[in-house]
RNA sequence: GGCCCGUUCGUCUAUCGGUUAGGACAUCUGGUUUUCAACCAGGCAAGAGGGGUUCGACUCCCCUACGGGCUGCCA
């Protein structure tokens, strides 16, 4: 047996959770849960400046409502400061690392010289990358790689395969900063060491940094995890996905009702395949997940098959399950919550709606006839019993009116609704709509009169062509 | 500028040297429908361009174009 597959999912907190990331965690998720392996979390917060508390709650907020439960507690990168300054200083005795005692503006009047001499790439050369300890001058200092200057790195990654990188385009990066915090090209190497990670899964943003980190483990020995750099998401335009697109954070999804199962079967189907599998649940994804089904070009987001894909995920999933979500989803975007009775409504009626629904948006607003309180009538029981809504519920297994009668009954209500919301006169409406319900050869049901509720320019058509 | 990655219908993709280049979403047409939705039938639509290699290239190699990324004491 292999040892047991461990990934992670390691975000920097600046911002909501982007829906790039999310199928980055996705991916990693999906790996891992697929083989029985460990998911982990870590919040990238060595940027203290652009570290924000809020940033990382929506993060985990973020997770959470994707349904990508990971292993264990959240690390906290910051806090392992002081692990991350052990290891450079190791190198340092090592000598795979220097004091670099170089000032900011060195490296810029440095990088300006190059370019003013026409030099085709400006890697910053340290003049004291081989300086005697004994001319270190009594002034701050950050600890740099020592990297090759000849030869070559290579990546073996299961996504891009084999990738070279010539190490005179590598520079001698730093990795401890001169007020003695780690970067995040150390920290991410340690804390992936630390913490077992066996395949790192992420954007191919860090393809080339993966060259340098490289070099860290070989600094210390460490074996190099499994790379696998997946390609970006882009706007609908291809390009680069940014706000102008809309929806980027995940949370924004969330609030427009999309279901949780839906996201993840769109994003993993973002530039990996399964063959012409295109509907699946998370099950099957982790079953099927593997590197050399991911594309390599970047994918863009297609807001309408994203909503076909929901609108499935939607008609598939069990009303017990459905009306949680409902419920979650009401809260989250601000609505009121239920009644006990338009909960009732709602689980009852659910039948009729859930499978014409993209979103929990579009799906209440269908279900509005449900939820929408029921005309005054004179005797209370009278109403219940008069309410053709319930009663076509209530009996869901024949929802199609069985008597003239409750046919009469349920008229009388829905026109009175229908008079109510739309300011129709109750008497002009309830000859012509009779009759044309009653002009058919089929009873109509009870929910083709539900959707007259929903829609006054129907109500009008029919009273003009009955006028 | 340098280095790295990418490029099949509008979009997501299948294909892993030999196919009428398949599917899905979108779109269009027709059917069904008292409306919407749903559903059924059908249509349109693709290998960026140029060179090679090969009996044969979407598939392998090179160049160009375009897109993206990296090139920080950001992550």
């Amino acid at each position: 047996m292999t040892k047991q597959v461990v990934t992670r999912f390691a975000p920097s907190p600046t911002g909501d959770l982007h829906i790039g990331g999310a199928r980055t965690a996705l991916f990693n998720w999906l790996y891992a849960r697929g083989r029985g392996g460990k998911f982990l979390l870590r919040i990238e917060d060595t940027d203290r400046e652009r570290y924000t508390p809020a940033a990382a709650a929506a993060i985990i907020t973020g997770l959470q409502w994707l349904g990508l439960d990971w292993d264990g507690d959240a690390v906290s990168q910051f806090e392992q400061r002081a692990r991350h300054a052990a290891v450079a200083h190791e190198m340092l005795g090592r000598g795979t690392a220097y004091k670099c005692f170089s000032t900011q503006d060195e490296i810029a009047a440095f990088r300006a010289d190059k370019e003013a001499a026409g030099a085709s790439y400006a890697v910053f050369l340290s003049p004291w990358r081989d300086a005697a300890p004994a001319s270190y001058p009594e002034a701050p200092y950050v600890i740099r790689m020592k990297a090759p200057r000849v030869g070559e790195t290579v990546i073996a990654d299961q996504v891009q395969g084999r990738v070279i990188i010539r190490n005179d385009t590598l520079d001698d990066m730093v990795v401890l900063r001169s007020d003695g915090t780690p970067t995040y090209m150390l920290a991410v190497v340690v804390d992936d060491h630390d913490m077992g990670v066996t395949h790192v899964i992420r954007g191919d943003d860090h393809l080339n940094n993966a060259a340098r980190q490289q070099m860290v483990y070989d600094a210390m020995g460490w074996d190099i995890p499994v790379w696998a750099h997946i390609p970006l998401i882009h706007g609908p335009d291809g390009k680069k996905l940014s706000k102008r697109h809309g929806a980027t954070a995940v949370g924004d999804y969330q609030l427009q009702g999309y279901p949780a199962a839906g996201m993840r079967n769109y994003l993993s189907r973002l530039g990996w395949s399964h063959g012409d599998d295109e509907f699946f649940t998370s099950a099957q994804a982790m079953e099927w997940f593997d590197f050399p089904g991911i594309g390599r070009a970047p994918a863009r987001l297609d807001f309408k098959k994203l909503e076909n894909i929901c609108g499935q995920h939607i008609a598939v999933t069990e009303n017990a399950a459905l009306l949680r979500e409902l419920t979650l989803f009401l809260t989250v975007s601000g609505h009121l919550p239920l009644t006990e009775i338009q909960r009732d409504r709602l689980e009852r009626g659910l039948y009729c709606v859930k499978d014409r629904a993209k979103t929990f948006a579009e799906l209440i607003d269908k279900a509005e006839f449900m939820l929408a309180s029921r005309p005054i009538v004179a005797d209370d029981s009278a109403a219940i019993m008069l309410d053709p809504v319930s009663r076509g519920i209530l009996r869901d297994l024949t929802p199609r009116l069985q008597t003239a009668q409750w046919t009469k009954d349920a008229l009388e209500v829905i026109l009175a609704d229908v008079a109510a919301k739309y300011g129709i006169g109750f008497g002009k409406l309830a000859a012509p709509l009779r009759a044309a319900l009653a002009g058919r050869t089929v009873t109509p049901s009870v929910y083709d009169m539900m959707l007259v509720i929903g829609q006054a320019e129907t109500i009008s058509r029919i009273r003009d062509a009955a006028a």
